[in-house]
RNA sequence: GGUCCCGUCGUCUAGUGGUCUAGGACAUUUGGUUCUCAUCCAAAAGAUCGCGGGUUCGACUCCCGCCGGGAUCACCA
């Protein structure tokens, strides 16, 4: 492998937007290429065009955008090879339809698409029957005089075995009798995948072909198709498939999600990466923070897992809290721009500060505004749950709320620390214990019990707004 | 159903004949730190290594069978 130079490709249909499963064989894809220096590539495969979802394409881009996975190649910055849109190269399928037609490595068929239902009548799996593989050369020239619609089929070896070595699988060796004649070309004169992967992969000079385990099993068609056209097949590596909880595959109709909505929903392009490397592969604890770059060093397409890996998405929620907490505050502000209301965007250094002392509560991106509203609006206090806290009568409650508001209006020293030092010796005479003290009056400013430290949230607030909402309890 | 692949704690995995009374991580539970929550730290629980036969002095590791799961069998990719 020294000897080739590395070019690897993601080859998405924009029949939809790719769900996560999808995007782990491009991540696969992409860190191949980089750990030898090659280049990754994305080719558009539309050639199903019934299929066709508006704005997939641009989809597509914008997960590998926000991934960070980085194209060498593409439809939009182009390249040495294209275009890298099949319905634009479609003389070039037809053109290599027809050489193999005329090796005698495919062949016209003139069924009907009723005829072909037939078939499939008694039996689900029943495979084409070959009935025009064996056409005489006067037949095929008169039905094609006469205008009748065909397509053109593969015309693959009934009897052996087609082995090969696949980087992920090992040794693989599949019975020819099992596959069919597939069509290669379409009535409507465009290509079917296994025409146009074959001559794309080869005039893109493709070195690595890493794609799912739903393409083993036509392995052989392509690897025929190769060999007829005497052309060296890349090699070849077929990642698992992504399960889901019930270990079923991952699809849209079980709700598999897309990276764009996974971004949506608060999580790291960061984590998202490394879970789904760890999803199928192996490195120290599998827990561990890596960026693409880390990524790229560590990756072994031969250490590939073979068996299906459930999605867990436990592990991406771990990942991506941990990935908040490293981040630092500015850049998770930057980050948090889409999920936060307009009316913060313009108080950032009073965002930051309060990133700073939520983000290690934080799991997605989502769960700041929730953390926070609290710091921009003033809320709701209910009288008896500050009471619940201090477990107090409200004459001794009122009487340390009274300690408390001297204590911050007084204070010549308005940080955390020293609000600390000093409400601890207040708190200590005040008859309230440490929790009864701090809970009361968390539950007074925030309207919950759950907040950062107390005294944090005090200087964010500022005296005013601490005293404010301190005296507005009881009145 | 045919063919091919896979099968270690709930999950991701380490493990390539003896060091495995099976290790780590996430999740779970408990304890510690602490003004709450969370973090952090510590600990516990959790796997008869899918099952049954072999081979071997010895098998999670090799062989065979079975079972289970997955993939595939379109003029879809």
């Amino acid at each position: 492998m020294a000897d080739t130079h590395v070019r690897t490709r993601i080859a998405p249909s924009p029949t939809g937007v790719p769900h996560i499963g999808n995007t782990r064989t491009a991540l696969f894809d992409y860190l191949l290429a980089k750990k030898y220096g090659g280049e990754f590539i994305l080719r558009i495969e539309d050639t199903d065009q019934d299929r066709l979802v508006p704005k997939a394409v641009e989809k597509i881009y914008q997960i590998h955008d926000f991934l960070g996975l980085k194209r060498d190649e593409d439809p939009v910055v182009g390249g040495p090879y294209g275009p890298y849109v099949q319905t634009e190269r479609l003389e070039i399928y037809q053109k290599y339809a027809l050489e193999l037609v005329n090796m005698g490595a495919a062949y016209y068929c003139f069924c009907s698409e009723e005829r072909l239902a037939k078939l499939h009548e008694n039996d689900q799996y029943a495979k084409y029957d070959r009935h025009c593989r064996n056409l005489s050369p006067d037949e095929v020239k008169a039905k094609l005089d006469s205008g009748a619609p065909y397509v053109i089929r593969v015309k693959l070896p009934e009897t052996g075995f087609t082995t090969w070595h696949d980087l992920v699988q090992g040794k693989l060796s599949l019975p020819n009798a099992e596959c069919d004649d597939k069509v290669l070309l379409k009535t409507n004169g465009i290509p079917t995948y296994h025409l146009a992967v074959v001559v794309d992969d080869h005039l893109m000079k493709i070195s690595h072909v890493l794609r799912g385990v739903e393409w083993l099993m036509s392995t052989p068609v392509h690897l025929f198709l190769f060999e007829s056209f005497g052309w060296e097949p890349p090699i070849l590596a077929h990642v698992p498939l992504l399960l889901g909880p019930d270990k079923s595959k991952l699809s849209k109709r079980h709700g598999a999600k897309s990276v764009l909505e996974y971004a949506a929903d608060g999580y790291l392009p960061e984590a998202i990466n490394n879970f789904l490397f760890y999803l199928g592969f192996s490195y120290k604890d599998n827990s561990e923070l890596l960026t693409l770059d880390q990524m790229i060093e560590i990756f072994d397409e031969k250490r590939i897992q073979r068996q299906n890996a459930i999605f867990d998405i436990q592990k991406l929620n771990y990942l991506n809290s941990q990935w908040i907490k490293k981040l630092d505050s500015e850049d998770l502000f930057n980050r948090l721009k889409t999920f936060i209301p307009q009316e913060w965007q313009g108080e950032k250094a009073k965002a930051i500060s309060i990133i700073d002392i939520a983000k290690e509560r934080m799991f997605t991106l989502k769960d700041f505004v929730p953390s926070a509203e609290y710091f921009f609006s003033t809320p709701e206090v209910d009288k008896q749950l500050v009471l619940e806290q201090s477990t107090h009568t409200e004459e001794e409650t009122k009487k340390w709320f009274a300690i408390a508001t001297s204590l911050i209006e007084n204070t010549k020293d308005f940080t955390p620390e020293n609000l600390h030092e000093e409400f601890t010796i207040a708190q200590k005479d005040s008859g309230l214990s440490p929790r009864e003290a701090f809970m009361s009056l968390r539950v007074a400013i925030s309207g919950r019990t759950a907040t950062p430290p107390l005294f944090d949230c005090f200087v964010i607030l500022g005296k005013e707004e601490s005293l404010k909402r301190l005296n507005s309890v009881f009145v």
